[in-house]
DNA sequence: ACATAAAAGTGTACCGGTTCCACTTATTTT
DNA sequence: AAAATAAGTGGAACCGGTACACTTTTATGT
């Protein structure tokens, strides 16, 4: 185990000063003779050299580094994202610290003073709701907060990228009125999320449109951690007059969901018509195939590390960003025509 | 944005010396009284003062970032692993830098010379198989590097977590042969690739145990990416004798061939078996439910987080270590026995 | 009370880059 | 040919922490 060549060490065995070496490493920030670049070049190279980026980052803060937290990467949904931005990110030659909260506060607390610490140059996050003193600081410490998914509506000031979540719900619940479904149920995010209220809202509208009374019993907000949305599945199909088709809004519960009436024996669409908000690949394979309220993840990804790094880019543009990307139902086979008989 | 208060600032306003604050950021660094680190615990909280990792990180390696290099964060195994190690590196104070490399080794390549730049004291990572010098480079930096999933046996010096991949791929392939198979086909990972090879290996050990000639066109390598898997089974269906069982090795392409199979009519397991790679929720919601090989991400996550740690926490264990954990084989219902009519 | 030891606190060099400014040497202008 | 300008290079301060060597204060023992 060698230690690190410094950039002293490469003034020295080139013969010149590291004020020399420096510029060789940053075109463009001060005049190199052709002879002499080629030559520190070299001896970089022998050496091995990678010059710090702590110590180059101690100067002014990064603006290599983007933390991206979100609720768990295990659910596709959020790893898609992460994998997106992560690509985006590295094509601006910027690196992405993932950290995770499992939904918890408290640890969303403790990952944010550490990229406090870190000072960061931008936040892309899924946030627990909690947190808004910390979330504030962040801002007026200039670093660059982007919500992606959700949102906290406390802080009207923090920039979002999102799905226009009440109109891909309203969808959905209208193609299932459109296919004479009169009893809808739905299953979201947990009351306390901008996405769980925003989905029953257009849920709501589009019962209205159609003319159907709302139902308290088949509106269900579900965590989205644990087997909340299985029991909010297996709670629906006890209700007294249940329902002839299910909106999934809660992404995180979707298999939980899918398990729990798979294993009720609920034949899909016969008994029960589906619509999931997921887009993983699986929901093509299955039988019947899913159909779906896909979100353009890429989308989501390209525009959240865009604001992230707007500011930091020179563009501070002062007011704040909503960027709100359309979501596309996918009509396959888990809807069915319900004959009006009555 | 109001600029950042330094530890000089700090030690000014609670009239105390830089080094006593320094003593209160590192408690066990020297003695502080108690009044004296009340103070000045009070005086950060006030002016919202945040140690800057930057600047610790110049003194002193880091020992408080890890490198995630993996191939594709949208490929749920990696997912999953992503998860689990963050998860695993946070409750040990640790952050995870994740990078993405495409399967493409020049990606591969300037994300590792980022990686270096860092001085990231450990880094996981699904290698290409190429970048050859750089990874003996970093070694020799005193990086530790742990490889995970898969190898390259070029590099015998670097430690490695993985399944036994030459096991799991025998024991399915001795379940097909046990529940009568004996045309079974193979897609597994590139030959290029340890998993891929070694995989195929243990597929020939047991075709050999039970006694079954293998047929090279029954054998198909594809790779991670784009649409192998899929060309692979449609390949495989249009083979003079084809397979009565196919395992799919490759979980990269899991949804792929799955797909293929779909669009082509495949019953399963009426007219094809199948033992996927890939233990996804959804497996088990598919009709039929897939018998999978169950990789242990937690045990991979966990044993990769601690080799990646392990040279750090000053155990310097000179000889390489090489983890293999157990796969399980989870029988479900797409494996049907073969009535021998012969 | 007085020596002595332990505790508390301070000053400052250092980590490895970047950059400002001064300085020397070449090139151009008139 | 002298003066002005540009190009190339070097010296040293600085970023924000850490830690060593040192001084001052407080506590302990007899």
């Amino acid at each position: 185990m060698q230690k690190q060549p410094t950039i002293r060490d490469v003034a020295q065995a080139a013969g010149v000063s590291v004020a020399v070496v420096s510029r060789v490493l940053n075109p463009g920030s001060g005049p190199v003779a052709a002879a002499t670049r080629g030559r520190v070049n070299e001896v970089m190279k022998n050496l091995g050299y990678h010059p710090r980026t702590a110590a180059r980052e101690l100067k002014y803060g990064p603006p290599t580094t983007l933390g991206l937290l979100l609720a768990d990467v295990s659910n596709p949904f959020f790893a898609r994202l992460a994998d997106r931005v992560v690509q985006e990110a590295h094509s601006r030659g910027i690196q992405v610290l993932l950290m995770t909260t499992q939904e918890d506060d408290q640890l969303e607390s403790e990952r944010l003073a550490t990229l406090i610490e870190r000072r960061v140059s931008g936040i892309i996050a899924t946030p627990t709701g909690n947190n808004l003193a910390t979330w504030k600081q962040l801002q007026d410490l200039g670093t660059e907060v982007v919500f992606v998914d959700r949102s906290i509506p406390s802080l009207p000031e923090v920039d979002v990228v999102s799905i226009d979540n009440f109109e891909s719900a309203r969808a959905a619940t209208a193609l299932l009125a459109a296919h004479g479904h009169r009893r809808i149920g739905i299953i979201s995010g947990p009351a306390s999320s901008t996405t769980g209220r925003d989905r029953i809202a257009g849920y709501r509208q589009a019962l209205e449109t159609a003319g159907l009374e709302p139902d308290e019993l088949l509106i269900r907000h579900a965590a989205f951690r644990g087997p909340a949305g299985g029991d909010a599945a297996s709670a629906l199909l006890n209700i007294e007059e249940p329902p002839t088709a299910l909106v999934v809004a809660n992404t995180a519960q979707v298999t939980e969901v899918l398990r729990r009436l798979s294993h009720a024996g609920i034949d899909i669409p016969g008994r029960l018509s589906v619509i999931v908000f997921e887009d993983s690949p699986w929901t093509e394979l299955m039988t019947p195939a899913l159909t779906i309220v896909k979100q353009p993840i890429d989308l989501l990804a390209r525009h959240s590390v865009q604001l992230a790094l707007s500011n930091t880019q020179g563009k501070t543009s002062e007011k704040r960003n909503v960027i709100r990307v359309a979501a596309e139902l996918v009509e396959r086979s888990s809807v069915a025509r319900l004959q009006l008989s009555k």
